[in-house]
DNA sequence: CGTTTTTGACCGGCGC
DNA sequence: GCGCCGGTCAAAAACG
């Protein structure tokens, strides 16, 4: 049996080496055509640094070119000609000293971003950590306070709610939340994650009859907590297949053992998306090859399984498998960093996967407390947004999903709150955490870019965005907890954003960006170390990050 | 004819 | 140890 799979893995690796002599050979070609391929990552940033901008290295190639042939074409012009020449050969020397001088400032700059990137998100998470160990000193002298309120019978303005919410957005009560939900069964806690009047955008769909919010939510406590087919999409993929995937990546560069349990705790990494979509498979300007499709369990759709094809070797990989409740649903999940540039079109989703990554790596760094509670994360980035984005841990991997199946309506979603049983009424209390305006703040960026994003483009495509759910290690989803700070100015933010995604075809890259924006913060799509088509290449981590939305595809 | 898809077989992990 | 299940492989078929 050995044998056999060594034998087996041999040939495997004889593929892969037959590949990478192939993609050499392709290199040489490219290389030789553009050789500041590699800057792309740079030049896809901001236009932040000049000296990065493919434009200018360009500019000089083709001068070079053009010098030279002057060069030949005045060769018989005499002793003028002859000054002229060394004039143009000086010319040729000099610009070639600055194209390498260019060449190494980018790398400089390349390297430094990098850097700066880490560590700003390395700072970013402890701060997020600091204050909300802060916020909960303080909720819990409120929470006291209150309990000797109760306790003194003066509970008729501020019933048991408050309590209850205290206790949710208070993130020490992690613990003792979960206890409490576990006494849960399943269906309990899958009904009450659904029916949660707490997560305010369901609420608002729900006033608004919209069934796909309601089927969508459903279909993630499934997800979440049963082996549903979405779970199981999301949920038993390469578990045990990571080695030889890892050998993969790891194969070219050779790097330091650390990293490539990086790489390999990233390969785990998993970003889901729902979609509306009536095509077999979404577009996201890659280039994928089936390889495979199965019938999953309890879900009567196939399960197809691609892989990226724009590049030999590239270890991304993708699942496509409809939703078993609504077909119309389409999930696609991907996995893998990508190991070369990507097409704008591409840009998008890579950076999507890569942010969403970026925040299971987050989840798993080492705080004060050891590891971070990857749905802290999600509750402090995305605190408003929980009907969007699950992130589930339960799952083997990590495991981000970005639900784009439903479209929550802001003007309702305002008034959900008062409409419902209370602002404070909490059917159970996981864990979710009180994070500050800061935190607040961020995610009326996200739609505000989206926004951004989304506007330049105008297509008949329909995109419904609607949120993000975030899910506890233990299975708990916070996604029906409703943020205590939503506000009127973020409802109204949302709406503009949703209203603009909901016209943008290309929803995805302004998901993608505007994911990036607060997840990465400095991390920028082009942040990787292969380049701007990079969706997972700092590999960190482990947790699953999804991100739901509704996107219609025509 | 090269590339992609299909599809049955195989492998490894996991639960019982 | 056995069976189930998800993921992958690889030969054959289909496609352009």
């Amino acid at each position: 049996m050995n044998i056999h799979r060594q034998s087996a893995e041999h040939d495997r690796d004889q593929r892969h080496d037959d590949d990478d002599q192939n993609q050499d050979k392709k290199k040489v070609v490219e290389e030789a055509s553009s050789r500041d391929h590699h800057q792309s990552a740079i030049t896809a940033l901001p236009d932040s640094a000049p000296l990065l901008d493919n434009n200018n290295v360009n500019t000089g190639l083709h001068l070079l070119t053009t010098n030279t042939g002057s060069d030949q074409s005045t060769v018989d012009d005499g002793a003028s000609s002859d000054a002229e020449d060394k004039r143009n050969k000086n010319e040729l020397v000099l610009l070639q000293a600055e194209l390498q001088r260019m060449n190494t400032e980018n790398q400089k700059l390349k390297s430094m971003l990098n850097q700066m990137s880490n560590s700003y998100n390395s700072l970013q998470l402890h701060l997020v950590n600091v204050m909300q160990h802060q916020q909960q000193q303080n909720l819990r002298k409120g929470e006291n306070s209150q309990h000797e309120a109760i306790m003194q019978g003066k509970a008729e303005e501020k019933p048991m709610v408050p309590r209850q919410f205290l206790d949710l957005v208070s993130g020490a009560n992690t613990e003792t939340d979960e206890r409490t939900s576990q006494t849960l069964s399943d269906d309990e806690r899958t009904v009450d994650r659904s029916g949660s009047p707490l997560n305010s955008m369901e609420v608002a769909s729900r006033a608004n009859n919209n069934k796909e919010l309601n089927l969508a939510n459903y279909d993630n406590g499934k997800r979440i907590r049963e082996e549903s087919p979405e779970g199981s999409d999301a949920q038993g993929w390469g578990h045990n297949k990571v080695p030889k995937l890892m050998n993969n990546v790891v194969k070219p560069t050779s790097p330091p053992v650390d990293q490539a349990a990086a790489e390999a705790t990233m390969r785990k990494a998993r970003v889901s998306v729902r979609a509306r979509s009536e095509a077999p498979m979404i577009s996201d300007g890659c280039q994928w090859r089936k390889y495979g499709q199965k019938m999953a369990k309890g879900n009567p759709c196939p399960r197809a399984y691609y892989r990226c094809t724009m590049a030999v070797g590239c270890p991304v990989r993708k699942q496509v498998q409809r939703c078993a409740e609504d077909r119309s649903i389409l999930i696609t999940t991907y996995e893998g960093n990508h190991n070369h540039p990507l097409p704008p079109a591409a840009m998008a989703m890579a950076s999507t996967t890569s942010a969403a990554a970026s925040m299971l790596l987050s989840g798993s760094m080492p705080s004060g407390d050891g590891l971070m509670n990857p749905n802290f994360l999600a509750r402090t980035i995305l605190p408003c947004s929980s009907s969007m984005a699950t992130i589930s841990a339960s799952a083997p991997f990590p495991t981000v999903t970005l639900d784009l199946t439903h479209s929550p309506n802001p003007l309702q979603m305002r008034q959900s709150v008062p409409q419902t049983n209370g602002p404070f009424q909490v059917p159970f209390q996981p864990q979710t955490s009180q994070v500050g305006p800061n935190f607040l703040g961020s995610i009326p960026q996200i739609f505000g870019q989206a926004l951004l994003n989304s506007t330049t483009n105008n297509n008949n495509n329909q995109s419904k965005f609607s949120g993000l759910q975030t899910t506890t290690p233990q299975g708990l989803d916070a996604s029906h907890l409703q943020h205590p700070n939503q506000n009127p100015a973020f409802a109204d933010t949302l709406s503009a954003a949703t209203a603009a995604i909901a016209n943008d075809p290309n929803f995805t890259a302004a998901l993608a960006a505007a994911i990036s924006s607060i997840i990465g913060g400095a991390r920028g799509p082009a942040d990787n170390n292969n380049g701007p088509s990079d969706a997972t290449t700092n590999g960190n981590n482990a947790n699953n990050v999804t991100t739901s939305s509704s996107m219609q595809q025509q």
